[in-house]
DNA sequence: TCCCCTTTGAAGTGT
DNA sequence: ACACTTCAAAGGGGA
């Protein structure tokens, strides 16, 4: 199985993959737009580009040390430098205001977003400050400000990692902070902290100072190796949404002081996968091109892009994602996903749990059918969770492979391959397709029978891609 | 107000 | 080793 992620060795041909193609995309995605992208920032871009390829080397310099026994504290020595300068340029681009995205939401404006791709950002992820720009205080990246000076209307943020070292545009301001601003990660505090620091209104916004400062955010604290507090997006409030709420002290026992104090601990987020990246970057586009608003529906088309896309495509943000990956772990060494598990589906666990002491459960019933995964059981209605074909009060799962879906519930959902239900949404532009009956250029099953090289995006043996693409060649073949 | 939906991929847990 | 689960983002929709 082809795989990015090589470490070490292999770190250079990732590089090797993903540099290059940087442009490529914005040629693919934002054609119209791109000239102008390219106008305003190909000056910066070009002035990075030594800086870039040096700046990868010394980031995978480190990755590649840390695994070598012995070479930890090289590793860690250059996990802080990045760390230190990272500090320097996080800048981290905000979402406008819902009420100003939606005024954007004109294919004009819309291809206005892209100026700022994945890719772009991908340069400047790469683009560590100059050496006179690493100093100990957060300080505007000219350079890199020459890019944020594109409007920033709406860019389409990455990760916070990635924002991270993306776009800084002008702090807006956060008179109108929603609620799930807020729940951006760190994305408030973090970006907030960092606009503040380079728009120069820190003193418009003390809340931003005191996260600045907070030691819990701070990721030097406690952290050997990291001597500089470094907040970071990926942390965020535990709570989300509730950050903003009035807390009422009358209510706080000492129970809950304690719950709440282990909720209050700083969430620090998982880095964005490749999908999720590539998510990030075209969700607006989707949301121009069409009116559908529901994010279900915009997934959906996002996941058969997705697919669409030509193996070069998803192999930078294959790249983009690792690279995520790299950074989170030289800031925070520690973490682990296993931190945020059970934080946001506790309750679903425990549904789980109880339906799994039922003996009709989906899980039992699935093997009773002899099927293997979530999506074989569920089928046409493609459910992973609460799967409406399990029917507890009976103790046992109908037959696997009702005549008559929409009996059970399922929107008329024939199998997937035939109609995804996406296409079921009412006004859903199909000509937002890309071209669904061609097989998949990166389907795994292709490219496990024809042994395709390694190079190329990581592919899960027995992902549910690849269920359903296999279900998809297979019923392609009987229909042939 | 909270959770679900929906996608893929990474990483965790469970068997 | 393999199967399964959870969480990342997003925001409308439903309870």
């Amino acid at each position: 199985m082809p795989q990015l992620d090589s470490g070490g060795g292999g770190a250079g041909g990732g590089d090797d993959l993903g540099a290059p193609d940087e442009l490529l995309a914005f040629q693919d995605e934002g054609e119209e737009q791109d000239d102008k992208s390219r106008d305003s920032a190909a000056g910066p871009e070009r002035d990075l580009a030594e800086l870039k390829s040096s700046l990868v080397n010394e980031s995978e310099g480190a990755a590649g040390d840390a695994g070598v026994p012995g070479a930890g504290a090289g590793a860690r020595g250059e996990a802080e430098a990045l760390g230190r300068e990272h500090t320097s340029q996080r800048l981290f681009p905000d979402k406008l205001p819902e009420s100003l995205e939606d005024g954007l939401k004109t294919p004009e404006c819309a291809s206005g977003m892209y100026k700022d791709t994945v890719y772009s950002a991908f340069n400047l992820l790469m683009h560590y400050p100059p050496p006179s720009g690493a100093g100990q205080h957060p300080q505007p990246q000219p350079s890199l400000h020459n890019k944020a000076s594109q409007p920033s209307h709406g860019v389409p943020q990455l990760s916070p990692l990635y924002d991270h070292f993306s776009s800084p545009h002008p702090t807006p301001a956060p008179a109108d902070i929603s609620q799930k601003q807020v729940h951006r990660p760190l994305q408030t505090p973090d970006l907030s902290g960092f606009y503040s620091l380079t728009s120069g209104s820190m003193g418009q916004l003390p809340h931003t100072v005191s996260w600045f400062t907070h030691p819990p955010l701070m990721l030097g604290s406690g952290v050997p190796g990291h001597p500089a507090a470094i907040p970071h997006p990926a942390i965020v409030p535990p709570s989300g949404k509730q950050e903003l709420q009035p807390y009422d002290r009358s209510l706080k026992t000492q129970a809950e002081s304690k719950a709440e104090k282990e909720a209050k601990k700083p969430t620090i987020k998982k880095p964005l996968n490749a999908f999720m990246l590539y998510m990030k970057e075209m969700r607006a586009k989707v949301i121009a091109e069409c009116t559908l608003k529901e994010s279900a529906a915009i997934n959906q088309i996002l996941g058969r892009r997705w697919h669409a896309l030509s193996r070069e495509e998803q192999a930078k943000y294959y790249e983009l994602a690792r690279k995520e990956r790299q950074l989170h772990m030289q800031l925070y060494p520690g973490w682990s996903a296993r931190d945020n598990y059970g934080k946001k589906k506790r309750r679903s666990r425990e549904k789980h749990q109880e339906s799994n002491t039922d003996p009709g459960s989906p899980k039992k019933c699935r093997a009773r059918f002899g099927l293997k995964q979530q999506t074989d059981w569920c089928g046409p209605c493609r459910r992973k969770k609460k799967c409406i074909r399990y029917l507890p009060g009976e103790g046992r799962c109908p037959s696997p492979v009702p005549s008559d879906d929409s009996a059970l519930g399922c929107p008329g959902s024939p199998a997937p391959q035939d109609s995804p239900s996406y296409l079921l949404l009412p006004h859903f532009p199909t000509e937002l397709l890309a071209s669904p009956a061609e097989p998949a250029p990166t389907s795994p099953g292709l490219s496990a029978t024809l042994s395709l090289p390694a190079p190329g995006p990581p592919q899960a043996p027995h992902s549910n891609l690849q269920s359903t693409q296999v279900q998809q060649q297979e019923s392609q073949r009987q229909a042939a």
